[in-house]
DNA sequence: TTGACAGGTGACCGCTCGATCACTATAATA
DNA sequence: TATTATAGTGATCGAGCGGTCACCTGTCAA
């Protein structure tokens, strides 16, 4: 139980901290909560705040390694199904996955007290997304897939509207399973409207 | 002075809480921003707390008598650009003024902590929006301005994209002119997308 | 003129906060 | 086996917290 405990601190500081918030935490309830005593923690932190500067290495760190490079990039879609059926695959993870749920929350919560949380909040609600779509939807664009248009554009059309269901799911868990059906129906819309295939009015 | 107070109390508490968090705010630093001595505070509020629930009852108030009824609705635009024009005099409101802003950061904040807060903060971030531009897309729709889909639908795909936009303000105020940007072509690319008028591909 | 009262003050209370420290138990190493 | 480093403990610290109280002052109605 070496380095371990470190880590151990660190989950129970982003799922207090998620829901607390950084000021709502004190150090008794957190190591409490994994069975130490307060004073423990100090042999593995210095300070409370230099758990909180940890955490958000960390959570910049993982950011980086799973949305951060081009190599990260989902295939392009063959069909515009397939594009729902990609969508869905990410949001099921990024709502489900209760690390990404915590993070999610906690720069919620903080993003306007801390410089780097403020930057992160931004990549994980804004342009990560829309980043990572852009290519996918030029790369639908040559297929012959989805209209021309401007890819950042649709990007930004596309993924504004999930990431808003996605935050009503941290906020309002009960609501998942309509979120979820609502992104699918946004998604079929989408299609409906940017596809390729001429459709009436 | 007498009514007086309260009120100021209440604006510095929403200032403060915006900023720092209920649990980040105490009563001496926020009692001194108005000039006085903390245990004035208490001749008006009988606690932290009853500051906090005033302020809740101040904000969901405020939003009923603003956006809660269907007489605020603005009038259907008569044409594709009077929707843009009408977008951007909504958004240059929502942006600038500070109320409105700290309530939503505010909203942001505590969402994960406090009922009534969390209920506010999907009205305010996700269905306030939808609500109020779904029967005005289906006002556009009768007047042959918008090509017939669901309005509901239309009003979601448009409404949540500013409003992640909103969100960049409040979290980066020195992007706001880019994002103010962003939101006109938005829209412009939408009433192209949508409009009842053909576009070629 | 007086008495009640609203509003503001400074001293004070008990508590909890983050943090420190001397100490101990354990386990690996020399 | 003796030594040393690591990790956990409980007592304790000073500071800051929300909140209380006796007191003061100006206003206004009786």
């Amino acid at each position: 139980m070496a380095k371990d405990t470190r880590e151990r601190i660190l989950a129970a500081a982003l799922d207090l901290f998620s829901r607390n918030g950084y000021a709502g935490t004190n150090i008794r309830e957190l190591t409490a909560s994994l069975g130490l005593v307060k004073s423990s923690l100090y042999k593995h932190f210095e300070s409370k705040e230099e758990i909180w500067n940890s955490l958000l290495d960390e959570m910049i760190a993982y950011y980086g390694a799973r949305f951060g490079s081009p190599e990260q990039l989902p295939p392009v879609p063959d069909s515009l199904e397939g594009l729902v059926t990609m969508t869905m695959k990410m949001a099921e993870f990024t709502i489900y996955d209760e690390k990404v749920i915590k993070t999610r929350k906690l720069l919620t919560i903080e993003q306007f007290r801390d410089e780097r949380a403020r930057a992160l909040a931004t990549k994980h609600f804004l342009t990560g997304l829309k980043d990572m779509f852009t290519p996918i939807f030029a790369g639908m664009m040559d297929k012959g897939l989805l209209r021309r248009d401007d890819p950042a554009m649709l990007a930004f059309a596309y993924t504004a509207p999930i990431s808003a269901l996605i935050h009503l799911c941290d906020r309002e868990p009960e609501k998942t399973n309509e979120a979820m059906a609502q992104i699918e129906a946004f998604s079929r819309h989408f299609i409906k409207v940017y596809g390729a295939e001429c459709h009436g009015n």
